[in-house]
DNA sequence: TGAACTGTACCGTCTGGACGGTATAGTTGA
DNA sequence: TCAACTATACCGTCCAGACGGTACAGTTCA
């Protein structure tokens, strides 16, 4: 196991995510899996005996990189809400495709990947919350947030949304 | 076409948005989708020949209750603004129901449902822009709503999030 | 030391079922 | 009579998953 590459396993999460959000669920079968990774068939199922095991182990990472997240913003420099309104818009990290490939499916009514999104949405909210001290304020930003991550994931994101949302949360004194 | 009863045609398009709101677009299959509607699968075929132009027809109906929306929030007894709010968390309506379901196949990326998806928008931006006279609240106060809506529609809606959103708008003086 | 063996990491093929779509013959009700 | 269906059989394609290999790096032990 070098140290240095991307493992196969890895690839083939990272094929799994990326065939989810830019073809949808239906086009994220396992050959195509196993082709955007450039690994057989034969080699994807050595890794993961079943799709289910593969949702699985896709949503164990976001969780990791959740996490990881959530500390990041609390220790912002420029604040959490700064950090998290940056954040909620795609920039085409991994961690913005292990997000929304997770959306993808629990919009196929899986429990699993539902949790997973509610969990990290909370973490998100708690340090919204105790930075902020005021429930309404931190809820209606992390709307703001959902909203802006809907927009692009939908392909419709407006680019100065940003700004806007910037000006109106200087008027309440956040920014 | 007796104005009393649903038709065919409409109890099918409602199948075929139930089945993608409630289980995703993989489960919308024509079977499940004749079944769904009650009718046999050489009745679904007689009133739409493939899959593509069930598609389409959904598009229509749903743009044309889009257009009417548009009309119904510009006249609001409360305004506008509270109007869209309220209608941007999921009521069950029928409405509701084709916008999710185009979602749904927006996100297999499908580019005639990401525009329909579009043109929605754009309606209820313009009146909002209209009534706020205020780019930056307007775009805020959608983006609000693009929340509610994407929260609804993945299952984890917070209760109070329509509460605190008309707490810190009214401290904007916009309610 | 080296033959026998083990475990890991794959590859390529096959099967059974589901799906979209076609076809066609028959039924029902205004 | 004719539009609006029902019912059933069928076809080609695609997909999840099972299966039987192969290659090869270590390990064991006589």
């Amino acid at each position: 196991m070098p140290a240095t590459e991307r493992s196969t396993r890895d690839r083939l999460l990272d094929a799994f995510e990326t065939l989810l959000v830019t073809a949808g669920s239906r086009a994220a079968t396992l050959d195509a899996v196993a082709a955007e990774a450039d690994v057989s068939k034969g080699g994807l199922l050595y890794h993961f005996p079943s799709k289910d095991e593969l949702v699985d182990a896709m949503l164990e990472r976001l969780r990791e990189m959740g996490a990881a997240d959530a500390e990041r913003m609390a220790a912002a420099k420029n604040g959490p809400v700064a950090y998290y309104l940056e954040t909620s818009v795609n920039n085409g990290s991994d961690f913005d495709r292990a997000l929304t490939a997770a959306a993808r499916i629990a919009q196929e009514n899986d429990s699993r990947a539902g949790a997973a999104l509610a969990d990290l949405r909370d973490g998100w909210f708690a340090v919204l919350r105790e930075h902020l001290g005021d429930e309404a304020l931190a809820r209606t930003i992390q709307l703001i947030g959902d909203g802006l991550y809907f927009d692009d994931t939908t392909g419709l994101a407006e680019k100065s949304a940003l700004k806007h949302v910037r000006a109106v949360l200087k008027r309440l004194d956040v920014l």
